[in-house]
DNA sequence: TCGATACTTCCGATATAGTCGAAATATGGA
DNA sequence: TCCATATTTCGACTATATCGGAAGTATCGA
């Protein structure tokens, strides 16, 4: 991912009510969440719920599929990874004496491969 | 770091000319940079750079301690860390099964940890 | 004290983003 | 075909962001 890109990814994301969108798919699952759930959830109006989402799908973060009359959302992790990678980029390759407070973080994710047993729900 | 915080975190990167300031200061390392020298270096007009600098700053983002008639600018490394703690909080901690994408990006922080010899440069 | 240097603040113009009710569209079922 | 449901698009208003020149402020050296 380049700047330009990475820029407007973030501003997709720079929004309270978009962020929280993104955390309640990213929480969902690739099963992801249909539009009338999500505006219930966040008790937000139809229509700015929909212009969120528009943003969001713009900016690749989320995607929808239609299903029956609903349409379905869901997170696009890959997009959020890339995201991430760009924002650890200078850090880690540039610079890699600072990156040291970003250890914990990465222990937490290094954490997701250890326990089978959560990864019953990915099904879903 | 909550919701709100993040969400005006996350605004003050989600602009080109900013995220190239900070991007910049990231790869300079705790040193920093002087105001004039951010100027030259993307060749930005003193009074946009000025305000641009304002909002980093205000987010937390960046730092400035004046030296003599220039000011030095330079990340804040724990801020950053703990927008990107948040990002991958849900996913983590929420979804394990998930994350499997930002294995690569762990395992890239993890890296830095790993060569002490680098080290030496952190105590500035 | 005076001038040069290094930034910041002020200002006004322009542009872009956000909001939500009402109307439009797409789908499914009777 | 006709209605109900689920979501989007439209429209119009408000608010906030952005930009850069000019003027202001802080610091240093002579």
């Amino acid at each position: 991912m380049e700047m330009r890109e990475a820029a407007s990814t973030l501003s997709a994301l720079a929004h309270e009510g978009r962020l929280s969108i993104f955390r309640l798919l990213v929480r969902a699952g690739p099963g992801g969440v249909r539009a009338g759930e999500i505006a219930a959830e966040l008790a937000a109006p139809a229509s700015t719920l929909s212009a969120n989402l528009t943003v969001l799908s713009h900016a690749g973060l989320i995607e929808g599929r239609r299903e029956g009359r609903a349409i379905r959302y869901a997170a696009r992790y890959g997009r959020m990874s890339a995201l991430l990678a760009f924002l650890l980029d200078d850090c880690c390759n540039g610079r890699p004496d600072v990156c040291a407070p970003l250890m914990g973080i990465a222990t937490r994710a290094a954490c997701c491969a250890d326990d089978p047993a959560e990864h019953d729900i990915a099904a879903l």
